[in-house]
DNA sequence: ACCTGAACACCGTTCAAGT
DNA sequence: ACCTGAACACCGTTCAAGT
């Protein structure tokens, strides 16, 4: 099984990782598992990659590069930056299993981090420059680091909960994330003013 | 070394627990290393507890009940919703290697469970009530997570980055909290109308 | 330069057995 | 009911040794 063996290298090993977590989850990333994965004795991925924890940036980089595709909608500026900050939120939500590596390996905002040009640009194109400029974007990431924390909390697989069921129970995170959002946006970046 | 051992119930391990990794950090929660500190074999430890994930489930709750008691300052309702706001986000930060592991374990919000109340409170009094008091509540947790998980992101022990220091390097974590708290408190809490 | 077998020093968890 | 020694099935990592 697996592919025919190339030649093995670095991008190869952090390629197969991810398909790894994407396929069985972010507990199935083990360094044995992984050579096992690549046909490989254990040692040759220290080799290519140094370590457990350079594999995860090295990974968590890449799936980065990979969410940055989304298009950016909206015809007012406030839209299109609550496009491309909802934008992030998705595409880390759709693959859930390396956003909860990320977010165990303390990597989350570095998931973040690509799509953050693309969310810079959009503030910048409403007319934000500076400290305005990134107090704006730091407060946003802010907002859908915690949305995605919420959203993949039962991802984790400890004991159920009582009261946060009340809470939580049927809530549309989806619209909660759109709704906090909104409202950090609007306070950030200057609406329509009426002629 | 250690207490005179009373008697050994499920609350002295996990006050035990508790008390370790705010000593040594999140890593030094071992079952082994505990049971040493307990003066105990391991098979004692899950006799009490369960589980490793049950014992950080009872010392996140317990945590959390800690937390509950910082006064909520401020004038108006929403000085008032603010302040009980920003009081979860100090309060877990102050105690950073418990809420480092709650954030490992997927346990955040968990965390934040007990201070849910106090925030309640002060929404009810400011005169929110049904989806409206639970959609701004919702609001303030996505907030104050995504600000926890930002602030002790270098806790963890992951290789440096480079892009991102420009974007956070010298950042006032406690000033963005409070200014996107703002910003979604103002979005649900009516302010003062003008007479 | 690239890869390996074998080992070191750990984990969480279980279980028969003790009192 | 409470506690233990010893083991099972794993980990991440290293290192001498191969080609």
């Amino acid at each position: 099984m697996g592919k025919t063996a190339t030649k093995l290298g670095h991008d190869e090993v952090v390629a197969t990782a991810l398909d790894l977590v994407v396929r069985e989850g972010p507990d199935a990333l083990t360094m044995r598992r992984l050579a096992t994965e690549l046909d490989v004795g254990t040692p040759t991925i220290y080799w290519h990659v140094g370590s457990r924890d350079e594999l995860i940036t090295a990974m968590v980089r890449t799936q980065s590069r990979r969410l940055a595709d989304r298009p950016v909608t909206g015809g007012t500026p406030r839209e299109r930056v609550l496009s491309a900050a909802f934008n992030l939120y998705a595409g880390a939500i759709e693959h859930r299993s390396v956003t909860s590596l990320a977010n165990q390996s303390g990597a989350s905002s570095l998931l973040l981090q690509d799509l953050e040009a693309v969310l810079l640009a959009e503030l910048e194109a409403a007319g934000l420059a500076g400290d305005a400029c990134g107090d704006a974007l730091r407060s946003i990431l802010v907002v859908v680091t915690g949305a995605l924390v919420l959203t993949l909390r039962d991802y984790a697989h400890l004991p159920e909960d009582d009261r946060a069921a009340t809470l939580w129970a049927g809530c549309d995170l989806e619209a909660l994330t759109t709704e906090t959002l909104r409202a950090v946006v609007h306070h950030h970046v200057p609406g329509e003013e009426p002629t």
